[in-house]
This record gives C-alpha cells, structure tokens and sequence, in this order.
DNA sequence: ACTAACCGTAAGTAATGGATTACCAATACA
DNA sequence: TGTATTGGTAATCCATTACTTACGGTTAGT
C-alpha cells in the first residue's frame, strides 16, 4: 500500500513555507470551502490554488471531499500533530540542555571562587 | 531602534523549511557551536552554512557571540514560542469549530429523523 | 443532449532561493 | 609583524518552484 499523505514535519514545514499555502490554510479555519471560495479574492488564479492544495493534502494538512461539482478542503485534524510534537520536544531538550549546562558553569565559577 | 530579530511564526516556518537549515538547528539541539564545526560533515561548503545561519538568525531561532576568532551560534530559547503559540491557537480553533458543527449536524440528522 | 459551473492537470515561463568560488576582515599566535 | 585560522559577504550560477494560460473531465440543470 502507497501512503497519500506523509504529514511528516518536515514536509510540514515545506508546505507551510509558502504564503499562500499558508493563507489557504487559514481560510480553512474554520470550516472546509470548495476551491473556488478558497480561490476567491486570492492574488493568485485558481489553478494555482489547486496547485497549492495538492501540496496541503500530500503533506497531510487537509483532506477533500467531494460534492457534485464542488471540492471540498478541509483541515485534516492530525495533520499537525507531529510538527507540535517536534516542536515540544526540541523546545525541551534545549530548556534540559540548558539548565546543564548552567549547573555546570556556576559549579566552575564556584570552583574559580575557591582561591 | 530596528530589531535584529523577527520571530514571526511566518518567517520561523520560512526559515525551517529548507533541509539543510534543519540540519544546522538540530545540531544546536544540546548547545551552541562555531561555525566549523556546524558545517562540518555538512554536504554543503561552510559560506553556504553562514548564509544558513544569518537566516536562523533573523527569524530569532538562533543568537550568536563571538569568542576570538569563533562565533558560536546557539538556539535562542524564545525562538519558538511564536510558532508553537500560532500552532496551538489553530489547532484550538479547528477543534472547537469541528465540535460546534458535529453538534449542528446531529441537530439536522435529528431534525430529519423527526418525520 | 446541450450548456454551464467547477476543478484538476499539462506546458511553459519567470522568479526565488540555495549553492559555489573568490575575496576580505578580524583575531590568535609564532 | 607576518602568518594561520575563522568566518562573513559579494557575485554568480543553477535548480526549484510558484505562477500563468490552455485544455479536458465531470456533474448539474434545462
């Protein structure tokens, strides 16, 4: 079996770069729109939206559903999950790093202290 | 007065998008390094590291010093509160946008099942 | 069945960005 | 004071990518 979506960070992040992704991906807050909506008031035509959602869905951002002629995108609920959970793992090893390195300069600077 | 650093959540995603800059912030994850030794291993030249770092930099992911002829570079430990604050806010949003319209829903399958 | 609305894909183009080499400045050291 | 180490910047090149227009396919409605 071929996996659609990665939703791996690091994929993410690469689809998150763009700032019309990103402005998609905000529009998609609250609620799916069809890509014409999404389009709508964009600086940029509506193949190129199409272009960018298909980027959103592999990174596993959004899904779709369909309805008549209309595509719905929605904001797929995980899609964020391993990005956050990056993010808070990095954030606290470098917090844990930190304080260990701290410990260790003041226990030197005791030490220099000692003459 | 113009500030050195950004940290716009826009601007960190930006700056982590690219491969090799993840690279360079994961090495930092236990403490700062010189530039030597950051691009050391690297498949890229140590020019291509500087300008990798002088984007960290202006995002705010990164804060160096200078230590003789060395310039240590390190996370800067504020570096990710926006982006992880923008992260939980979306995904806060989405989920209390998808529990109000689950609810609404129900109500219109309900409403259907009253015949 | 014909027409309109909606959307994805293909092809081509322009712009962005990541890399290189070459060079220069600053500090350390003999 | 010369020489080596370290690292930032400039100029340039090349690959990627974000756009455009053109087209085709599918569904809805008349």
């Amino acid at each position: 079996m071929d996996y659609q979506y990665i939703m791996a960070y690091d994929t993410v992040l690469e689809a998150l770069a763009d700032p019309t992704r990103r402005e998609i991906f905000e529009r998609l807050r609250d609620g799916p729109r069809p890509v014409g909506k999404l389009a709508d008031g964009l600086p940029v035509s509506r193949p190129a939206v199409s272009q960018h959602l298909k980027v959103l869905k592999e990174a596993g951002l959004v899904t779709d559903r369909k309805d008549g002629t209309r595509r719905y995108y929605g904001v797929n609920r995980e899609g964020l999950d391993e990005l956050r959970a990056y993010l808070d793992e990095y954030w606290e090893d470098v917090l844990a790093n930190f304080a260990v390195h701290l410990e260790r300069d003041t226990a030197a600077k005791d030490k220099k202290n000692d003459d």
